[in-house]
DNA sequence: GCGACATTGTTTTTT
DNA sequence: ACAATGTCGC
């Protein structure tokens, strides 16, 4: 057996993490130490050496680009034929043991998914059909709380209310949501996962037959699994079977979605046999950045604990920049970036991170000025289109007219003259006979119930969505796409409004037929879903790039989150002040701060090269002026690691400061300096107005918000 | 049923 | 500030 390719081109470390015996492992990678490379390696030498058949092997990441990356380098490797293993994000493999056992899932055959976006249109009918006011019960909160409740496993009838009114409420809703999911067939993100979870949980054989299949089971990103995903892996590795698991607890950063780094701390414990390998060799940056992740990170308490190094060269100094204002701050970021390309470099090398997506605003505004071309990650995707969600939902009501999220969706789509009143009489139909929104305008019109007019309305409806089934019978489904877009009158619909907009939306729906067209069902899902309900399903849990622009060399604008997983030789941080990164809503709480640290750790961990990091003095946000103090991230970076650049760009700080009166007539107070006022605590002075006794200054405090306060009663001592 | 105004929220994102 | 909803009047 020739190992040489599989261990040859590893480190000591990582070779052993690849060769390891051990039923249970736990490999801590830091990042940039090679962790997919660890993984896909790690498969090979299964299959190998080990004579493991794929067959026997699963392997679990979170994202489609993470499971595809995968499959893609381990076939790659491989000289035998991969067939038979399990690649695929949690969601991925957890449809597709509920497609295969549906009935014992208590599923419907052809059952959709909710999308997070359908999920809030169900949760808001829900609430309304409870009769509850939905300012008061906020469908986005109810629907935090449901998904919640479900990341951690509890059905309704599992929750207490302990007394507490505004629970029992929530659970009420939940409930309602839960019946109402069951009488359209459909199933939301986590309900997957909990359902699925269940399915193996409460079914012994079945359980036995996958613990007997899967003799080795793999997670990427282990930190990122919330407390279901935790569960399923731990029951589907039993006793008996070998797990293998990646992560950093150093880069979670989701913990705000249910996501618990614990878990790896948990998984020490319940494998207690696990062997812990660190991989700390860092093959990405220059030693100058690791220095400064290190020492960022190095605040955070409970850590297991990781020190990344490098054999490679110290690089150049980390610069920092504190700018007046955000376009100042662009104006810095966007001359450097105008120097590296005209030294030759590309500009897809360089990425400008930030912490909120607004940000991304001045800097789209200035590349533009600029003529730069850029790439902003995490748009609008293809799939989440309200163009494309409308034909998709056609698809679903005509595979199964009890589907109400998508009867609600397009009942009126285009305009067919059925209104809200119609609409709330079937509304209230559906809910005191617990049937579904079809069922019920089919009974309205049978019993005469409704308008001559509405009752031909919805008649109309009815029948279009039949004529089009009627169709699409024994149709390719690219065909059934077609008929979809032009039966329905949606292609009509756009037509009508002439607006660049339109124009857009109708090739994105031809796009749709295309994108059919070229659709094929994998293999091995073949035999549980027929062909549209795949594509129905691939909409949802693929919904395609953001922002697939042709490529060009473009420059690489993204959140920090986004950028995970990700390197650049140039990296931008921008914006790194107090309020913003760390984002004000984490400032209070320590673990939130701790996340935002890391968050900080995994965006200095992507430049490759060079690392630079600015801050304004004056932002505006919200529509408010803000004088943000630089973040403690900064000071967190040793002082001889970093170039600080102070040589402003033009920009000035505002007109308005005009230092004689400033000075004459506000008592030595100056705009843009910082007080203390003995109750609202410290501040920095915004403004000014009148003089002598009545002059008043603005003063933006730390925790209190801007007020105006007279100079002569306000005890402010200037810091 | 559509267009004009008001109201509201505004971290991060995947599935 | 601003975009994205929701409400109201025709």
């Amino acid at each position: 057996m020739d190992v040489s390719n599989i261990l040859n081109d590893l480190n000591e470390v990582q070779r052993e993490a690849v060769s390891a015996p051990d039923r249970s492992l736990l490999v801590l990678a830091g990042a940039g130490s090679g962790k997919t490379r660890v993984l896909v390696h790690r498969i090979s030498w299964l299959t190998t050496v080990e004579n493991v058949s794929p067959y026997s092997i699963l392997a679990v990441t979170f994202t489609n680009k993470a499971s595809a990356e995968m499959r893609q380098r381990v076939e790659k490797m491989q000289s035998q034929s991969m067939a038979g293993i399990w690649v695929g994000t949690f969601h991925g493999l957890a449809h597709r043991l509920l497609r295969s056992h549906w009935q014992q899932a208590g599923l419907v055959q052809s059952f959709q998914i909710l999308d997070s976006d359908d999920q809030l249109r169900l949760v808001k009918r829900v609430i309304l059909a409870l009769e509850l006011d939905d300012t008061q019960w906020q469908p986005k909160q109810v629907r935090g709380f449901i998904n919640a409740c479900k990341d951690e496993g509890d059905r309704p009838q599992h929750i207490a209310d302990n007394g507490d009114p505004v629970r029992r409420q929530l659970v009420r809703i939940y409930s309602a949501y839960e019946a109402a999911c069951k009488r359209a067939g459909v199933i939301d993100f986590a309900e997957m996962l909990l359902r699925s979870l269940e399915l193996l949980r409460d079914n012994k054989d079945l359980l036995a037959h996958y613990q007997q299949r899967f003799r080795h089971i793999l997670v990427d990103e282990f930190q990122d699994t919330n407390a279901i995903q935790y569960a399923w892996v731990r029951l589907l590795v039993g006793k008996d079977n070998n797990i293998f698991v990646v992560g950093d607890d150093d880069q979670a950063i989701y913990g705000w979605r249910g996501a618990r780094v614990e878990n790896l701390q948990k998984f020490r414990k319940d494998f207690p046999q696990t062997r812990i390998i660190k991989l700390e060799q860092n093959y990405r940056s220059t030693a100058t950045i690791l220095s400064a992740a290190n020492a960022v990170i190095g605040n955070n308490g409970d850590r297991l604990g990781k020190r990344l190094w490098t054999a490679g060269s110290d690089g150049q100094p980390i610069t920092y920049y504190q700018a007046y204002n955000e376009f100042d701050e662009a104006r810095f970021i966007i001359d450097k970036i105008k120097q590296w390309v005209s030294d030759g470099e590309l500009r897809a090398d360089v990425a400008i991170l930030y912490r909120s997506n607004a940000q991304s605003r001045v800097f789209e505004q200035t590349l533009n000025a600029e003529q730069i071309p850029y790439r902003i990650y995490g748009g609008l995707r293809y799939f989440d289109r309200a163009e494309i969600k409308d034909c998709i939902a056609y698809l679903r009501l005509m595979n199964n007219v009890l589907d109400d999220t998508a009867f609600e969706r397009i009942v009126n789509v285009p305009a067919r003259g059925i209104g809200g009143r119609t609409l709330e009489i079937v509304r209230e139909r559906a809910k005191t006979a617990e049937i579904t929104m079809w069922q019920a305008a089919e009974q309205l019109i049978k019993e005469k119930a409704l308008t001559a007019r509405a009752a031909n309305a919805l008649q109309s409806f009815l029948d279009l969505m039949a004529e089009m089934q009627a169709a699409c019978i024994d149709v390719e489904l690219h065909e059934k796409v077609e008929h979809v877009i032009h039966q329905s009158g949606l292609i009509e619909h756009h037509e009508k409004d002439k607006s660049e907009k339109s124009e857009q939306r109708i090739e994105n729906m031809e796009e749709l037929v295309g994108a059919a067209k070229n659709f094929t069902v994998a293999e091995d899902e073949a035999q549980d879903m027929d062909k549209i309900t795949a594509f129905l399903t691939y909409a949802v849990l693929e919904s395609g790039e953001g922002q697939a622009q042709e490529w060009e060399d473009c420059v690489q604008m993204m959140t920090l989150h986004s950028a995970k997983g990700l390197e650049f030789k140039q990296v931008y941080i921008c914006g790194v002040e107090e309020g913003l990164f760390p984002h004000q809503r984490s400032i209070e709480d320590a673990s939130r701060l701790e996340e935002e640290r890391r968050l900080c750790y995994v965006g200095i961990t992507r430049a490759r090269e060079q690392l630079t990091i600015t801050n304004a003095e004056h932002r505006q946000l919200y529509g408010r002026d803000t004088y943000p103090r630089a973040s403690r991230f900064i000071s967190e970076i040793p002082a001889e690691l970093v170039a600080d650049v102070r040589l402003r760009t033009q920009v000035s700080e505002p007109q308005y400061v005009s230092d004689d009166l400033c000075e004459n007539e506000t008592g030595g107070f100056q705009i843009g300096q910082r007080v203390m006022h003995p109750k609202f605590g410290e501040g920095m002075v915004l403004n000014f107005e009148g003089s002598g006794a009545h002059a008043r200054l603005e003063v933006n405090f730390e925790f209190e918000g801007t007020k105006w306060l007279v100079i002569s009663y306000a005890n402010l001592s200037i810091l």
